[in-house]
DNA sequence: TTTGCACTGTTATTATTTTAACAGTATAGA
DNA sequence: TCTATACTGTTAAAATAATAACAGTGCAAA
């Protein structure tokens, strides 16, 4: 046993709570709190005081009885596990409606993954800023990801092109893709790749709506 | 064992799948191709071909041996049960960037699934239609909420609105919400909820790349 | 007309994730 | 100083989900 723990075998759910995590303490920290229970943490992320314990032991977390955990070492220890140290750079392409909206939500809330660059094929949109980030066009696309080192590409352009774009990123030698357009892309097995559809979501909460409606009659 | 199943106990992830398998279907209908195998499904989803013929036993359809799935028939079934027979209204809080791209995504997309109004508070947006979606003021929110019979909302408006718009939602009814700003809420356990933030898939999809690239070292 | 193939459908097994149970302990108050 | 309380941390059990194994079947080619 040595003494860097090995998160390569967190679950999956419990890197995902982590972040969730994160976000929910910097919160409580703007409100001047210093420790946190797991029961509040677990009420705000809408699951189990246990759960939340378990995570933490997960990560070799310990708080400390009676007063909980320390928010900010907590969050400094979530970092040193989900961020990366030197930082990971990332982009957006297409920057319609979507795209802009990601970019105004992303900019200058991460330092450890920050949005770098936007591409776009409309002249309306390139060479000029969104939310502070530089809009370029694609055909910078492949030296642009290597000159600023980007890692991670989301991909918001329209559904026709969206595989070419993939491609291009692959090429390019990008290392993540989040594809939120509704085409399912296929990348080789050393790009992590997350899709996201917000149909799957509405259907889900749709299907289960019509079940709560039935349980009634 | 009545002649109707019970797809109360189909599991969660099945749900979510079906509702995917469904997308992809119909773009394979738009193709012209009538059949399809559980491999082609698996390729397009990203899964295996054994979960797909898992999750159709599940809900009790037969494909055809070495003919594979009728499109239409399984597209139909999947509808009989995620859908709601009579059609279920929903509406989004928050006409900005994000509220837009959705709307723009969802309008004419689904029948039995339908956009019926939008809400803001701005007076630029009041009156007006996006994607066809009619603007109101959200000092209709409950009036057109009854009115219209609308189930579901979707929230994106600023974060610190979130709190407000969702209890708003609640007390005029709504069974189900899909909220989309960070800031998490609270409903009573019979309205249904989901919530998403990029972030977290941003941070994950960060975590794994670091873990690749730790491992190539 | 038989054999191999390429599929589906189902059951069995394993892996993952959540929940439960409970032991341990510092603090506050009697 | 003792005891109840309100927490944390860990192990055990249960629930959920994914994978594997394989039986069944009809077509196609020989
Ligand atoms: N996953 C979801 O929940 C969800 C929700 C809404 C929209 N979408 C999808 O997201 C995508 C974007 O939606 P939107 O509303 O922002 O559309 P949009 O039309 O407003 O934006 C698309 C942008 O991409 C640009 N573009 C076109 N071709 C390009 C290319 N080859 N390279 C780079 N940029 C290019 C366009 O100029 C435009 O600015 C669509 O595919 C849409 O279906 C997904
Ligand atoms: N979950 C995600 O991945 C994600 C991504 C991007 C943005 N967001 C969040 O989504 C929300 C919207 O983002 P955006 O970029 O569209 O912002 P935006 O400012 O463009 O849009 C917000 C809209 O809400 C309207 N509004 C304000 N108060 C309102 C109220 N009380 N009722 C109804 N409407 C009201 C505003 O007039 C505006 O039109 C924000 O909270 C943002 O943080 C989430």
């Amino acid at each position: 046993m040595g003494t860097k723990k090995n998160y390569k075998h967190l679950p999956h759910k419990t890197i995902e709570r982590l972040s969730q995590y994160r976000r929910a303490l910097l919160i409580c920290l703007d409100n001047n709190k210093s420790h946190i229970f797991s029961h509040e943490i677990a009420k705000i992320q809408h699951i189990t005081p246990v759960q939340v314990r378990r995570d933490l032991m997960l990560i070799g977390y310990s708080g400390t009885l009676r007063k909980g955990y320390n928010i900010q070492d907590l969050i400094d220890l979530i970092g040193t596990i989900i961020d990366n140290e030197e930082g990971l750079n990332a982009t957006i392409i297409g920057i319609g409606n979507l795209g802009r909206a990601l970019i105004k939500y992303l900019s200058g809330k991460r330092h450890k993954l920050e949005i770098v660059a936007g591409f776009d094929t409309n002249p309306d949109k390139i060479n000029n800023e969104f939310s502070g980030i530089q809009c370029y066009s694609v055909e910078q696309l492949e030296k642009i990801i290597k000159d600023k080192d980007i890692k991670i590409g989301i991909i918001t352009v329209p559904e026709d092109q969206t595989v070419e774009t993939a491609q291009r990123l692959v090429d390019a030698g990008i290392k993540g893709i989040l594809n939120y357009t509704p085409k399912p892309v296929e990348v080789p097995e050393y790009v992590y790749l997350e899709e996201y559809d917000m149909i799957t979501t509405l259907e889900k909460i749709a299907f289960y709506v019509k079940m709560a409606e039935d349980q009634e009659k």
